[in-house]
DNA sequence: ATCCCGAGGG
DNA sequence: CCCTCTGGAT
């Protein structure tokens, strides 16, 4: 897609959802982490509901503290979130591996953040984007659908093929913002299913045009 | 390529 | 019922 048509894109999706940002709950970095970790193929309302009562009981929850709670009973607190005995698992490693590792701090760099485990490529970039304003972009399931639907970048189901292009195409403008831009588009409008192009803002703009077929 | 796997929506 | 959800490790 030409780079006006892209960039006339994400002033529309900015226009549309002006506040849009991470909708994981959390007060600290730590609680970031542990949550997006938590939010593989999971929503995050599901994650959120799961974590709250644990963040309003300790709001300051820390790795040291999910060490001392210990994965039996942090598996409980996030059972109703899909995928949750490998997921505590990963938890409790991380959390050990920050207070020998990270002095207990969750680290800022790619590097170090991909040898936590359940750290992969886009939860990096989540943490980079939303805790150091990084121009990152974390390509999940909603930043790949929308933006192969629009066209922003050619056909392609290689994530960081996506990522790459998107990071090129981009005015700097929305760098840090686009992520989540995204995110709301697919999360609230381009959804996976019964996408709602009748009321699309960027319709116009889009290469389906409503003849989404999944 | 395949496995991990619960809630919520349609 | 079937599909989807801010994936990662093997």
């Amino acid at each position: 897609m030409e780079k006006k048509k892209i960039e006339e894109v994400f002033s529309i999706l900015n226009k549309t959802w002006p506040d849009a940002k991470c909708e994981l709950e959390h007060n600290n970095h730590f609680q970031l982490l542990i949550a997006v970790v938590l939010s593989a193929q999971a929503t995050d309302k599901s994650v959120n509901k799961a974590l709250n009562p644990l963040y309003t009981q300790y709001p300051q929850f820390s790795a040291q503290d999910l060490v001392k709670m210990g994965e039996e009973k942090f598996l409980n607190t996030i059972r109703s979130i899909g995928l949750a005995p490998t997921k505590a698992k990963n938890c409790l490693k991380l959390a050990n591996m920050l207070q020998e590792n990270f002095d207990g701090k969750v680290p800022l760099n790619r590097t170090d953040l991909e040898q936590l485990p359940g750290v992969g490529r886009k939860t990096a970039n989540v943490i980079l984007n939303v805790l150091c304003g990084m121009p990152t972009m974390a390509v999940d399931t909603h930043v790949e659908r929308v933006s192969q639907r629009i066209g922003l970048v050619p056909a392609t189901k290689n994530r960081l093929e996506i990522e790459e292009g998107l990071l090129k195409a981009l005015p700097k403008k929305y760098a840090i913002k686009a992520h989540h831009l995204l995110i709301f588009q697919g999360r609230y409008h381009c959804t996976a299913r019964n996408p709602k192009c009748e009321t699309c803002p960027i319709e116009h703009l889009c290469l389906k045009r409503g003849v989404v077929t999944h």
